[in-house]
DNA sequence: TAGGAATAATTCATTAATGAAATATTAAAA
DNA sequence: TTTTAATATTTCATTAATGAATTATTCCTA
């Protein structure tokens, strides 16, 4: 996982640990005529970035018992009128299957940092809300979740981050929007 | 998981599956004071575009009983010279942990799209090389991911492309560079 | 308003991913 | 050159995530 591990194999002298990658890429490219390297090479920092964060952050979260997962329910909920969320509009928020958000309210429901009842205008719903234990908790670790995203995207203007965030948008509002 | 799960709850009529994140973000904002909302955003944007593509690619590979892992694995091995590769090298190309290198290799030995041996200047090394089928593999479904990537990305111009690319791979390069 | 389709959440079995420890080998230090 | 430290991979036990099927409720329509 570092940097250094691969010295002087594949890659001369290197510039950090996606060079490697990028550099399979173009030769994939060049086997492979009609490889779209643009498009790959997004996709590839894209999973990049996102175990980079994961990890980063799972870091910061250790010593709550929290992990990205959970801490991004948790979020959600404090975003939400009321601190209150269905386990579908979280699904849908979190990018977890319903099955797996029954896992994950169920360990938060064991931590007391949330609650859940039926909910009584449909009674297929359920309702998840953030307890008070839940709240003071997120505002908790906020701070060094901060600091952790500042030490990853914090070599980024705010203009270049609205422009990175417009672009990537983009592909999620034509999708089904 | 589709959009229109949780309609007339707490969105109105809206626009796509992200924005409701945005909103939450935005009330998070207000109720934390010193919140950075640019970096959570970005952050949350990744998670969700990690998921879309790696959902989308699973669709592409069922068919081959492959998965978005198994098929990024096999990538790194199509673009690396002699179409090999060690298992840290391997776990620094995809990102994950060494210990499910070992598994996904244990995997794609057994489809026969890969061999293993030992290396012999270093014998704690192994070496993993992309096998003839391997890449007839490769070569046959690659058509069809470049389809889903393009469904994905399409819109986005190779400048767009490039600039987006630009900019996430910055915190890539400051952290590990 | 009865009956079938759709939606919401969950359970259960299975697969995927991780961390800690073990093994083997090489590099570095004393 | 022996000892110690570092690196590379794997094994094993545990946790996390998924899909398929199930249950309960509501929506729709005939």
């Amino acid at each position: 996982m570092n940097r250094d591990d691969d010295l002087g194999r594949h890659s001369g002298g290197h510039e950090d640990s996606f060079s490697d990658v990028e550099h399979r890429i173009e030769i994939t490219r060049q086997r492979l005529p009609g490889y779209p390297l643009e498009h790959a090479r997004l996709a590839r920092l894209i999973t990049h970035m996102q175990k980079l964060q994961t990890d980063i952050c799972n870091a910061v979260l250790k010593p709550y018992e929290l992990n990205y997962v959970t801490y991004t329910a948790l979020m959600m909920m404090y975003g939400s009128e009321e601190q209150t969320l269905t386990p579908s509009e979280l699904s849908n928020a979190t990018g977890e299957k319903p099955t797996n958000v029954t896992r994950i309210c169920d360990e938060l429901l064991r931590k007391g940092l949330i609650e859940r009842y039926p909910s009584v205008e449909d009674r297929r719903r359920v309702v998840l809300r953030l307890t008070a234990q839940g709240e003071r908790q997120v505002e908790q670790f906020q701070p060094k979740i901060w600091k952790a995203l500042d030490k990853i995207y914090g070599q980024l203007s705010q203009a270049e981050l609205r422009q990175v965030t417009g672009l990537l948008r983009r592909p999620l509002s034509n999708l089904d929007g």
